[in-house]
DNA sequence: CTTGACCTTGGTGTTTACTCTAAGGTTTAT
DNA sequence: ATAAACCTTAGAGTAAACACCAAGGTCAAG
């Protein structure tokens, strides 16, 4: 399975080895390439990608940048910083975590408004098996002088 | 700029002005008579499109829903049960309302989960105008064993 | 009568992050 | 020798909610 380099010390993996590895399917995998996120080390004779452990680093650093909630153009940016650390500031760093971080701050307000407006309508209504004609929650769509407008 | 029918009853609107009224492009308005949401009640002799008040009521609805988090396919669900209240139950409204909730919520604590990481992150990391070599957030970004990833 | 604002249709483009397909070549195990 | 499992490419499809475009018809004002 493993396939070592003439100088014997590098693992490679091949596409479907590493996808099993960090869990990233091979179609993942292929897509990052494409979109110049994580381009394998090298190609066996017969055109089969090949991994190498800086190649898994990358696709780790990658995996835990979506777990916090960076897109992928934001994590090809970190990469390319982390690739060329001395040509680039912390505070750069810094700027693209904190601009991410607003950027979810306001994604949570916004819901935590439809929350509240939902949690607002549900709670008015009966919710019970009776026809649908008196529904608190349709009224207060159609009608605007209603509880529901008047909150926001 | 406003037609009245035969009727002299009805206002009827162009689809520029019922776009002005409410804010909504003619783009969307067409988007939404394609995807069944809101079919004008008529049309002109020339071919433009022609929406009554209730028409104007039911795009109100649609506006409302959508500013609580409702997707266009939940609304045209809630539209149709609004067409025909009879036939269906409040249990059945509050439980389209509740699913939304539900689904808003679990989206916001996904969304606070990254919010804390990146919190965690931005805190770290000294935000300074040397180089990243020693950057807190790419180190965390990179290696296992680090705090931020101890506490996730 | 012409200009400009408005309307029509049908179609493409945008964003994000994949997922799936087809048609075929390679490797490994039996 | 052959089947299973793997790999290759290019390209299409998905969801959501529109925005934009071209080519052309319509309508009101000056």
């Amino acid at each position: 399975m493993l396939v070592l380099t003439a100088q014997m010390e590098t693992i490679m993996y091949k596409i479907g080895e590493l996808s099993k590895v960090l869990s990233v399917s091979t179609d993942t995998l292929r897509y990052y390439e494409k979109n110049g996120l994580l381009k394998p080390s090298g190609r066996s004779e017969s055109g089969y990608r090949l991994y190498n452990d800086n190649d898994l680093r990358c696709l780790q650093f990658i995996v835990r940048a979506k777990s916090i909630g960076f897109s992928l153009n934001e994590i090809k940016e970190l990469l390319s910083i982390n690739l060329e650390k001395q040509d680039h500031s912390c505070g750069e760093v810094k700027s693209l975590t904190d601009l991410k971080l607003a950027q979810v701050e306001a994604k949570i307000m916004e819901l935590t408004r439809f929350k509240d407006s939902l949690r607002l309508l549900s709670d008015a209504c009966c919710g019970g098996e009776e026809a649908a004609i008196h529904c608190s929650i349709l009224s207060a769509l159609e009608n605007v002088d209603d509880s529901f407008n008047r909150v926001n």
